[in-house]
Formats: C-alpha cells, structure tokens, sequence
DNA sequence: AGTTGTCTGTTGGAATTCCAACAGAAGCGG
DNA sequence: CCGCTTCTGTTGGAATTCCAACAGACAACT
C-alpha cells in the first residue's frame, strides 16, 4: 500500500488532505528507516526525543523483565504511533517498554520537539494537526484504563470476562473476533497461558462463552 | 492557598504567567464548583466534554467492580487535571473510571471542545499551553505504563519490589516515603492487601527492605 | 508422506493468593 | 482515661494460579 493512503487513513491526519499532510510532515523534520523482524527498534531504559510512525509491518509494544515474562502492551499496525508519550514527557523519562518489529516495517520518525510550534505550517492546519495528536494520545490514556481496568480483576475468569465484555461492547456483537492469539491474550492480561485456556475452557463448560480458535461468542444466560 | 498560585504552579499553566493563565481561562469557558468530602465527581460509564483542575483538597480516581474491590488509578493534589483523557477521545468514550472527592474539593471545570482553536488568545500564549496539555497527557501515559509494569509482575513480592525499585530510583534514594498507605498500595498494585502485607514481612525478613509505617529503605544485598 | 514449527488444551503438584477474622497500635474527641 | 475508629500485621483453610511437561491439531515446507 502507498504510504499517502496509510497516513492519510492514521488517526493523526484524520481530515487532512495530502497537502496538509505534506506541509506538517514538512515541518517536522522527519526520516524513514526499515528493520527487519525481530529487531528491537527502541529498549526500555533508552531516551527518545523522537517518536514513531509505523508506515508499514507490525511492531509490538512490550516490557520484559529480568525473568523473561513479558507485559503485552500494545500491537500496532500501519497508520499509528509509539513512544509520543516518552518523547512529550516531563521531566523526561526513561523508555519503560521495548518496541519490536514483529515483522518486516517501515518506520516514520519524528521529532517530539518539533510539535511545540507551528514553523510555517498554516494555523488551521497546525490546529487540526495538534488536535488530532491530542485525541491519539487521549485515546492511548484510554486503552490503558481498560487494560489496568482487566488486570485489576482478581481472577483469571473475571479477567476474561471483563476483556471478553468489553471487547464485545466496542465490537456492537455477541460474536466477535479478537486480535490476540493465546499467549499474547495472556501476556496483554498478565496471567499464565495454560491457566487462562483452563478457565476459557470452564467458562465454555459454564456455557457463558463460545468460542474456536480467535473468534468468541458470549451466551445469553437463560 | 489562593488559587492563582495553585494554578501558577500547575504543570498545565507551566512557564505561564497570571494573565496569560486568564486569557487561556477566558477562551476555555471554565466554572467552579465545590463538592463535599466522598462525593462522586465522575461515575464510571457516564460521557464527559469538560475536564476538571483540581484547586482545592484531594481526589482519587478509581475503578469498582460489581463486587466492591477497588482499582486505584491515580490520587490527584491541586494543579492535577482529571477525566482529560475521555474528555478528548475519539471517538468519545464512556468513564472507565469514578472519581470521588477524598477531601472537601474545589473544581474548575473546561470544556474539553474548546482546545481545538485558540479562539482570541494569543498564539505563542496557545502553544505554551498545548504543549503543556500534550505533556500532561504524555506523563499520564507513562504513569500509566509504570502502573501496568508492576501489575504485570507475577507474584505480589516482585509487584511489590518492581513499585518500591521504581519509587527509589524516582526520587534518588535508597531511603524513600511512598504516598500511600496499605490499602491503597494493594489497591494500585492490585493485590490483597494482607497478602501484600505477610509479602512486605517476608521482605524484610529477607533483609531485602526495611520500613515503618510509609517509609521505606531498600537494603543492598551482601 | 514426512518433517518441522506453532498454537492450543490438559494435567498434576508446588506455590501463591484470596478471604475472613482477629488483635495490637496509634490517633482523636469527649 | 475511655470509647471509637483507622491502620497494620497475622493466621489458617479454601481457592486459585503458577509452572513444566506433554499431546493433538494444523499449516508450511521439502
């Protein structure tokens, strides 16, 4: 897919046309770069002052600690961005997940400080630039309430359930599909694989849920 | 303490001045209003446009689950803003979260809409406070990654140890007070907290830590 | 068809956590 | 000083999770 349409259809140009697209890029002195898959592209403890834009492939944000478990924060696909929030923050701070190319990408980098003023982009482009940085930035506070609002559980089950519910909710379906397999279910909920297929397979005995492979159902109670 | 210098110090307002404070204040459409002690600011599930600064007491932002166990998600001190992230989502999302009144409060309510355009402020006064808001938004974010990191860990000593190393290294020392107490520890890390509190016994039995009350020492290893 | 690797479900014992209840310490107001 | 409340640590049994290992299903490749 030509790189226009990915960033046109990214969240952070939302209403921009290729031109305005263009100018802001413009000003943000920005620069390609591929990896291969399995690159570790950013390490936790790094600083970064420039944050990424994924044009092509598919990255994972994670943190692994000393014990190699690994806390599955987020899967990202072609049109969105990563580290904004350690490239904005202050004081700055320390990476605190890794980013890896879960395969082959292409990656947009930008310049964090660069979105402290406008240079020569025209106003009403700038406005609408920042607005939308803002709502991609509300938007990840947002996933993040859910995913802590999962982990907060105090079982494996109401773990599920709670990701399960919500995921259906956002969908508008009993029946859905999610974007996990297994492991990275459990890695986004922070339990133990053979644990959680355990308490998949209960709640299916329960007859609170379907499901078969990545696609669930969840069942009226009767 | 009088609410100009609660505002001057607030990371929103950062490097602005009293009149530049008005002139954003003005355009943003703001009012106050006061809420008594265990009010329920903000209840989960509810839409919100404005967002709220903190100028008076303390509040605590918080998930509850049907069965009562609590998930705190941040305590805010005057100068913090709240509901920001759902304010400014796209698209607009419901509150995960609840957010009570820990203390008699003073709120100064914004209308989240109004950040999209500067309106008459001045631009540079504008952008001071965009970037601001950006790195609010950022901080949260990075907050929130700590939150989950300790989460993650498997058992309540290496949640705890994974909080209590982060917290040390944060305010560069070995010898630390925490800002919470019990309860509310167990509640951020998601844990039971007499569980956590035989887990902090076995710590110090350990010779790992050593504390009294919300101060904390971690011990080097011999 | 055979090989290899990945994904998923199962199992059993060890380890941990949950839960409810209780007790001591500290602080506060009368 | 007493009564009351809040906070913290302890304990024991029930419930849950972790962990390691294994087996079956399936897809990709040779």
């Amino acid at each position: 897919m030509d790189v226009r349409d990915i960033l046109h259809k990214a969240p952070l140009f939302r209403g921009m046309d290729d031109d305005e697209i263009s100018r802001v890029l413009e000003h943000l002195a920005c620069y390609e770069r591929s990896y291969a898959k399995g690159t570790t592209i950013l390490d936790a403890g790094e600083f970064t002052d420039h944050f990424g834009i994924l044009e092509e492939g598919t990255l994972t944000v994670e943190q692994n600690d000393f014990w190699g478990n690994r806390n599955l924060m987020a899967q990202l696909v072609p049109g969105l961005i990563f580290a904004e929030s350690f490239a904005c923050s202050f004081p700055r701070t320390t990476l605190a997940v890794s980013v890896v190319a879960a395969s082959d990408v292409r990656v947009l980098w930008v310049d964090g400080r660069k979105l402290s003023g406008r240079g020569s982009v025209p106003e009403d482009v700038w406005n609408r630039f920042i607005t939308n940085f803002m709502t991609v930035l509300s938007n990840k506070n947002v996933r993040f309430n859910e995913k802590v609002s999962h982990m907060g559980m105090r079982t494996t089950r109401e773990k599920l359930l709670s990701y399960l519910s919500l995921e259906s909710r956002k969908q508008k379906s009993e029946s859905f599909d999610i974007p996990y397999n297994r492991q990275e279910l459990a890695d986004y909920l922070g339990v133990e694989r053979s644990a959680m297929s355990t308490a998949l397979g209960a709640l299916k005995r329960d007859g609170l849920i379907d499901f078969d492979k990545s696609h669930f159902e969840l069942k009226e109670r009767v």
